[in-house]
DNA sequence: GGGAGCATTCAAAGCGCTTTCAATCTCGCG
DNA sequence: CGCGAGATTGAAAGCGCTTTGAATGCTCCC
């Protein structure tokens, strides 16, 4: 069924018809109505394509997928992309995912915004110095970062306050007595990690401890990561007798690591741990229940999808878009005082 | 720039310009080179939406994201998101994500069909009646199925053989002798799941013992749900000796369970995980090492996409597309044989 | 010399919608 | 009774691309 056939059918023009189903106010209400039931009634849908070409808007908004590992394993991608979708589908708008190769990004991101797939796109997790902003400001395609960086441009980001979260936790470890801490970090190119690594310190200088380097690593956010830096860890002399670590899924390694090697978590070792609240990695769950810095990623995608409506549709200027999300320290058992030898 | 302005510059028609552009052999090779040139030099993209509604093509695949938890707390979505964009990425084939709340479903995929948005979509880890079929079918939108129903209807799927896997690992626990296995499913809503289930029962059958109902159990693929059946199943008397795993997320929590209970994983107990071969998740890297029953997951993305594109494009009939991949047996260290008491 | 046949190119007609501009009709008021 | 304002509808012009059908030159062969 096409918009000329339903027209017909209803012995109107095109363009009353598409006026009705648009909700234009220069259409009689009785009309509508016929319009609107017999739309129904033909379970009408304008095509797509027809009405991007005509609107100039491409009710879509875009992300660039890395096929590559490194990005994608991330397993907090995916909670991030729920909350997008539960903003975007009240306005039936399409989430475009654009595979592109690791190097060959910025050329995908060109070809969105040129060819006019999406009305805007995301950023997530950028790098300290990411060259995406230059460039998307550069094409005028607009955006939203999850996430900051250091450019000295002005655009559109949402974050949470990583660089709060960590120096209230290893404050709040330091308060417990503990000197020895290591901090287990993402990668120091994304600046989450970076900033965490930042409030780490500031904590420990705040209360004149001197950070040890051999206690602060930094990997991908695996399992495996979280085991093989603790294994370390704990190898040193004195041991730490705290950790932070920047993900749930580190921990659940960093925990094995504490277990093998006969140690145990709470008592003889406290740890924090960074919580995204994905529904599989509950620190509720754990044994013992696992203390964490808190912010949900999935409510960070829906308000992230709320800002680029607001961008999009009621043309709100991105410089104006800052919002910086506390966090909280949720303290659990598996932090305790540090442990007397 | 737009076709018509490249043209000018161009001193050709569209046509030309076009049929150039897109491969068509009418064209001299020398006025091609020229156009490529040119359409280089200024960066010329043509527009989606117009060749679309041209062509006709969409230009995309579609899934649909259900946003409630249940579906998408699965870590391996992502996976095979990312083995999608591998294939997809070399014919510039977009992936659209439609958002849609728990029941909206199939409304979904309606409107998905009707607006022409994508020319075909996938359906994943399908129920064992799932009714997405026949709507698909009734719709007349391509479809590949990564998974299997018993929907009486012929359609496109890949799957891998779930119940094989599960009977080989289960036959190579009764091998090692243990009688007292324990079965931690997915939900059986699932079609994967049942297959597994079925395949651990024919597995105890040919060896005539009889399964014991209180060793079988399912729930979502976390990392709580495995310890918590864990716990329940070694609260028995007499203990399983061994443990059937659905998922290497489900293995972690079923560790932490062994070791909070005393035990020693390859020793005291056995277990079998089913690795996707999720980069985060890494049998070799636990400790013991995992053994597994193996199939990328990745691997099937990247296959499914593969197929959609013989559909789309080389009109393949679905109903010809079957595959099921055999499950690698892949024993480590987590599997020993029956301890002695 | 005159076509046949081929290689190239182009003008114009869509694809299915939205939107501008104009037309028609109705009603109230002087 | 005539007119202007307001309400409602329509014709037609795009949006930027692909593709059909036709035109133009050329080469080649009898």
């Amino acid at each position: 069924m096409r918009l000329k056939e339903l027209a017909l059918h209803l012995g109107l023009s095109q363009t009353t018809v598409s006026r009705a189903l648009n909700g234009y106010p220069e259409v009689n209400e009785e009309t509508r109505q016929r319009v609107l039931d017999a739309a129904r009634r033909y379970d009408y849908r304008p095509n797509a394509s027809a009405r991007r070409l005509a609107t100039g808007r491409a009710g879509a908004i875009g992300i660039v997928l890395p096929t590559d590992r490194n990005m994608l394993l991330d397993p907090h991608y995916i909670e991030f992309q729920a909350g997008l979708g539960e903003r975007l589908m009240k306005d039936e708008i399409d989430i475009v995912l654009s595979p592109s190769k690791a190097g060959d990004e910025m050329a995908t991101y060109r070809r969105m915004a040129i060819s006019s797939r999406v009305d805007a796109v995301i950023l997530s997790s950028p790098t300290v110095d990411d060259p995406r902003i230059a460039l998307l400001t550069e094409l005028g395609l607009p955006f939203v970062v999850h996430g900051r960086t250091n450019s000295p441009l002005d655009y559109a980001w949402l974050d949470i306050d990583n660089e709060g979260a960590f120096r209230h936790a290893a404050k709040h470890l330091l308060d417990l007595g503990h000197r020895r801490i290591g901090l287990i970090n993402g990668e120091t190119r994304h600046n989450f990690a970076l900033e965490r690594d930042r409030g780490f310190r500031r904590a420990l200088a705040a209360h004149g401890v001197e950070v040890d380097e051999d206690l602060v690593a930094e990997g991908i956010m695996s399992d495996e990561t979280g085991y093989r830096i603790t294994a370390r860890f704990l190898a040193q002399r004195p041991r730490p007798t705290a950790l932070l670590v920047s993900s749930m899924m580190m921990s659940l390694g960093a925990l094995r690591a504490i277990r093998s090697a006969g140690l145990e978590l709470g008592r003889d070792i406290s740890m924090i741990a960074h919580d995204d609240v994905i529904p599989f990695l509950n620190p509720d769950a754990m044994v013992p229940t696992m203390s964490t810095t808190r912010s949900s990623i999935r409510a960070a995608g829906t308000r992230v999808a709320e800002l680029l409506m607001e961008i999009i549709v009621d043309g709100r200027s991105p410089a104006s878009i800052h919002e910086l999300w506390p966090v909280d320290l949720v303290v659990r058992a598996s932090t305790g005082p540090v442990p007397r030898d």
